[in-house]
DNA sequence: ATCAACTGTCTTGACATCGAGATAGGTTGC
DNA sequence: GCAACCTATCTCGATGTCAAGACAGTTGAT
């Protein structure tokens, strides 16, 4: 089956038959999908009531298990936003009482964010709710598909995830 | 190489034995490597003093061919964002002269807009710097697992682009 | 001890995006 | 012809994000 990417493919090659378009092939495919799994993402978290920002901080907090704090500082990390957008994120997040701030005993710059009982209830909520979307729409490939598409895309996150960028 | 979601996943193993986290091993990693590249592109871009979502609106145009002119409903479903965005998009780029709108003589409520020469050069320059990071990014992969990646992916972004979603 | 360099978090202002609704023009069936 | 519905684009207000810089606290070299 044909999709939007190999239209863009076949534009370009007809335009610009000098270049070598087959990295789109991949890597807009990428960008595509991700801007789909958003917008699906947004539709089931919204019978929670909760924003896919949210979900995203809240299982961070969730799955470093008890005592479920983090400091913001791991927290960008794993959700590759910035410092600024996760101060705001921690904000708001408290002011809805899902978590709250600890100052850090050990390091008195920082501080520990921690998941509320409510919080960690949204979260274990919420993440079946996404699995359940997430089978579906990877209903398309076999196991075995799914085993080869986890191992390519390690490749190439690995790089980005391992270095320090 | 391992990656930060083989390290999502295993915490999620430990915490919540109970469910099968499967899915995330492709869309998590989809959704992460997405968020490096558009990193990683607007890195690329500031050589040309462009912002991603200004090379996203140009070369579609640059794509369509001479005259190089869609419209905004044509443009909104290559670029996967609301009309009001596209709005938005239109406006700036006009104002910094690389498009123009005119008037559809086949529709009088229609609109296209057009690529201005400048902004027809500023694509082209644009791209080969893209393609250039994109190729270091992939080579990662051979080209069989680049081939094999592609036509994983395309299974699950077709459903996506043909259903009108 | 002390000073310089570094780290972790927060502040601020600019800006891009979204969603909902408004408006104008087109289309269909009668 | 015309009423009801549909379509294309734009407007507006709210909001989330980023980049750059501020600030307090920490670390390492001397």
């Amino acid at each position: 089956m044909e999709d939007e990417v190999d239209r863009l493919v076949a534009a370009w090659r007809r335009e610009r038959p000098d270049l070598d378009v087959e990295p789109l092939e991949v890597l807009s495919r990428v960008s595509r999908l991700a801007r789909h799994l958003d917008r699906a993402r947004r539709l089931a978290f919204s019978e929670h009531q909760l924003e896919p920002w949210e979900f995203d901080v809240l299982t961070a907090l969730r799955r470093a298990g008890t005592p479920y704090q983090l400091s913001p500082g791991q927290l960008l990390t794993q959700t590759l936003v910035t410092s600024g957008t996760m101060t705001n994120r921690i904000d708001r997040l408290a002011k809805k009482g899902l978590v709250e701030r600890l100052p850090d005993p050990s390091d008195r710059r920082g501080v520990l964010v921690r998941l509320t009982d409510e919080g960690r209830d949204r979260a274990d909520q919420s993440l079946a709710g996404l699995l359940a979307q997430e089978r579906a729409i990877l209903a398309e490939l076999s196991r075995a598909q799914r085993g080869e598409l986890a191992a390519l895309l390690r490749q190439l996150t690995a790089p980005f995830d391992n270095i320090p960028g």
